[in-house]
DNA sequence: GTGAAAGCGCTAACAC
DNA sequence: GTGTTAGCGCTTTCAC
């Protein structure tokens, strides 16, 4: 049998170009790559067989011989969350920018799909792995993500966390991040400045990394006007509207007393002002509500939601900006991104 | 100089491993293969150097060799809008239970970029390329998709259409849409069965092809109870919450009369939401608002919206499934989802 | 300017 | 069972 002239697929190669042109293999590929000098003739020549034949050259075997697109990849849990996707689309944007292909998994929270993935990207020689979002914070975790940025360094690519918290002193991973406690922080103090002493924290996973960072800024601001916040004022779920309309309807009945409610997301916040509208409460009149990350249907809540604003899209692209453009190897950036309040109608003056 | 053992990156080849454990590459390759009869000792001391030298096969390499892992890419205007990002998650998710990898790429509606990345997936030897979401309609669009259309086709890969309407006569593309124009009928004649008669259509970009389906809804309806929709009420813009707060701001101050508002998107539902409110009228007191998408946050508005559900995940899952099941070659395979209205608080019965 | 030849890192006959 | 030998489709020396 002759040499067939394409695949099954109906795919040709650089040979059946050049044969059709009547030069050489090499030939078609240095008018392609058009980096080197061909004459007018040939390259016209070759151009019309290409044409001809609609030949597109294989990515993935000029990759294996040192001339490939770069690619990236970006792991998070769940694109339908809208941090979630603004932070996607930051990294979508400058990797486009830098020439980068993007692969994605979204991993709806399950650690073995995460780390599968990121051995997949290490196989595809992608040249970081952006993990997107909150982690869990179990130690168990941690170290086994610590291995993954080691296994990543030592192959030349690198682990980059995308608004989750650094890992142990030593590991080579890019973080980026943004300041959930000082957030957090600010927002409980205005509400406390406002008079409110008894204040919900509502929502969002217990052992999640954004979670305890706003919890964290939670307590401090109660500590920083020295009371303890009472315990029984936490009210973990998850980061959802639904979590926030139930554990919202939950807090009511069992007749909790507060006189605002800080929501650890927009999301949540939404779910709880439906609850609170449903049990005939007024916001702000009876009870204040607050959340976090100031998403764009914010304003349209009834009233407009307080909250805090979080580059998220700015988040994403640093994180691949940050990937990319290091220098020497090995150094374990670390950016800390700040956030503000901002205020609107939904919350006001404790006037008990 | 004898023959490196990693390459610049540190990175190791099947041979280092071959080397270090003593035996040839293609047993390493049948180890990892895990197909192939193997004795278990020599097994083991390749599975020692692996992990010794930290190996993983570059993925390139194996697909030029025929061994890859299939991919699959997928391009959207933009993924921070609620319902691409459902699409989105419907396709990722059962690209990953058919063992695809996915390669994704945000536009912001740019047809060039959209050619352009097209292009490049087939250079990678992608499976299908999705293309997600309404189109423009413009018929240069229409024919630079149908020739991207055949090139994918003619390349053993595959263009699929999802939430867009199919090409001409015989172009091979799979479409996978919804009703639009099924849910806008049903969700108009709603309104005017409630004694509606001047009902304003808010947003969407004119030459989108989800809006003219809307619109196309929007005035059948009318026409089945004998009336011609005024064009004085057709208010184009984009999609965004922007859009719908600004549109109907104008819409208000231009004091035009209607009873009713049906937002060509729940987004820009809630910003003309927000501009009714502003103006001092109530939903549905005074105007009967609805949206379109039925996204999540859709009834923690205030009133809760009535609109239009569209199985976007569905969509999306739907949209790998038939692409990479299709049996025989060419088979312009197209499915038509419905929808159905949902019928919350913001719209009452027209008391003029 | 152009071609032949030697890789890139892997898999898959084909021998033994 | 295991090694040898050809590829896969491309790029890139190295000659001429």
């Amino acid at each position: 049998m002759t040499r067939k002239t394409a695949d099954v697929q109906g795919r040709h190669t650089i040979r059946d170009v050049a044969a059709r042109a009547g030069v050489s293999a090499s030939t078609v590929s240095r008018v392609l790559g058009g980096e080197y000098p061909v004459s007018a003739a040939t390259r016209s020549r070759v151009m019309r067989a290409v044409d001809a034949l609609d030949y597109v050259a294989d990515a993935r075997a000029k990759a294996v011989a040192g001339a490939g697109t770069p690619t990236l990849a970006f792991v998070l849990d769940d694109i339908t969350g809208p941090s979630f996707a603004q932070m996607a689309q930051g990294v979508e944007r400058e990797a486009r920018k830098m020439g980068h292909l993007c692969l994605v998994c979204s991993t709806d929270g399950d650690a073995d799909e995460q780390l599968a993935f990121t051995e997949m990207m290490r196989a595809q020689r992608a040249a970081a792995v952006i993990l997107v979002g909150g982690a869990h914070s179990t130690p168990s975790y941690e170290e086994r993500t610590a291995r993954t940025a080691h296994a990543l360094h030592s192959s030349g690519s690198r682990l980059v966390l995308c608004g989750r918290p650094p890992l142990a002193e030593k590991v080579p991973a890019t973080v980026i991040e943004y300041d959930n406690e000082g957030g957090a922080h600010a927002l409980c103090a205005y509400l406390l400045g406002q008079g409110h002493r008894r204040i919900l924290l509502l929502g969002g996973a217990p052992d999640n990394t954004t979670l305890q960072g706003r919890e964290r800024g939670y307590t401090s601001a109660h500590r920083a006007v020295g009371i303890e916040p009472d315990p029984a004022l936490r009210l973990p779920g998850d980061f959802t509207r639904d979590s926030g309309h139930r554990l919202m309807r939950q807090a009511i009945e069992r007749g909790l007393e507060f006189s605002a409610v800080f929501a650890t997301t927009d999301m949540v916040a939404a779910g709880a002002l439906t609850a609170l509208h449903e049990a005939g409460l007024s916001v702000p009149g009876d009870v204040s509500l607050a959340g976090y990350d100031d998403i764009a249907f914010t304003r349209d809540l009834h009233p407009p939601l307080t909250t805090v604003h979080v580059p998220y899209e700015e988040l994403g692209r640093l994180a691949v900006r940050t990937a990319l453009n290091r220098d020497a190897d090995g150094g374990a950036e670390h950016l800390l991104l700040g956030t503000h309040v901002v205020v609107r109608e939904s919350t006001a003056r404790f006037t008990g």
